[in-house]
DNA sequence: TATTAATAAAGGTCAAAGAAAGTCAAAAAT
DNA sequence: ATTTTTGACTTTCTTTGACCTTTATTAATA
């Protein structure tokens, strides 16, 4: 029962995988073809291929219309640089967070391993209630991160 | 007659064995088949799948949802175990949380960049003067993160 | 022929419905 | 008194569909 725009999404990957970073397609051609509704490509497209995805849409209407997909292969410090200064503020919300950690595993900066662990650390579960104490929350994320090793490693075999 | 709760509990400890510690269930299909409330299914790992019981829990909701249930290896992992436990309790200082850390490395748990990482994200620093806001914190992290990544990077050839 | 109007062919938006899982506290059982 | 069971309510994520806007093509008109 895998979720469809789970499908979709790995579909447009293979697929600019294939054609270097870039593709052009047309929606009601996709949507017909994974047998849904259009509008679900745009929600795939919303959900999974944002700027912080980093991926770029641009599209046109009307006859001979398309959507243009462009995978942002920034440099890396630039790219670093451009979160500290900018991208991350003073906040940041879980869901952001976690793009931002699975952008940088898919663009190699860090190990599958090391994003799941961070992940792990940063997660709400992991710093919990913000009871005052910085220690209580560092206690919070270390066994979180504990967790997550353990279980990465029972994990993939 | 056995309590319900027991039953399922066993019942997803058979799945586990199965299918090698590790698996993926429908919170309420499984409700369905036991003919209980969907919540019951949470108080069953509430409190007999916790960490301290040897069990990691990873869930989604939403279409396509699903409970995913780890089982830690514990024995193989002791010193881990050790720690999660008894070894950081409730509060822990940056010092300690740094040897830890160290240990995890030097035992080849975690890669010499990870253990980086993971200091940069647990560190004073990052986490910052404890304003009561969990996103505020966690951006913080993120940030300390990133600059570990990149001193990292451009430290060793 | 050049301009304008109609039609078709895309893609966009948004909100409602659906499909999960989470929470919490009251009621029941032990 | 503690543990278990139940259920009402909440939150998150996905899917669907009705309606809207833009662009290209074709037909009609001046």
């Amino acid at each position: 029962m895998a979720r469809l725009s789970d499908v979709i999404e790995e579909f447009i990957k293979s697929l600019l995988k294939e054609s270097e970073g870039q593709l052009e397609l047309q929606r009601n051609e996709l949507a017909d073809f994974f047998e849904c509704a259009p509008s679900q490509i745009n929600y795939v497209l919303a959900t999974r291929f944002t700027l912080n995805h980093g991926y770029y849409i641009e599209s046109r209407r009307g006859g001979g219309g398309y959507i243009r997909i462009v995978r942002l292969d920034v440099d890396r410090n630039d790219y670093l640089h451009y979160l500290l200064t900018e991208g991350i503020g003073n906040r940041i919300s879980e869901q952001k967070a976690m793009q931002i950690i699975d952008r940088m595993k898919e663009q190699e900066y860090i190990s599958e391993k090391a994003a799941y662990l961070l992940k792990a650390a940063i997660s709400d579960k992991a710093i919990g209630i913000p009871a005052n104490l910085k220690d209580n929350i560092r206690a919070n994320i270390l066994k979180s991160l504990i967790t997550a090793i353990m279980a990465y490693d029972s994990k993939k075999p």
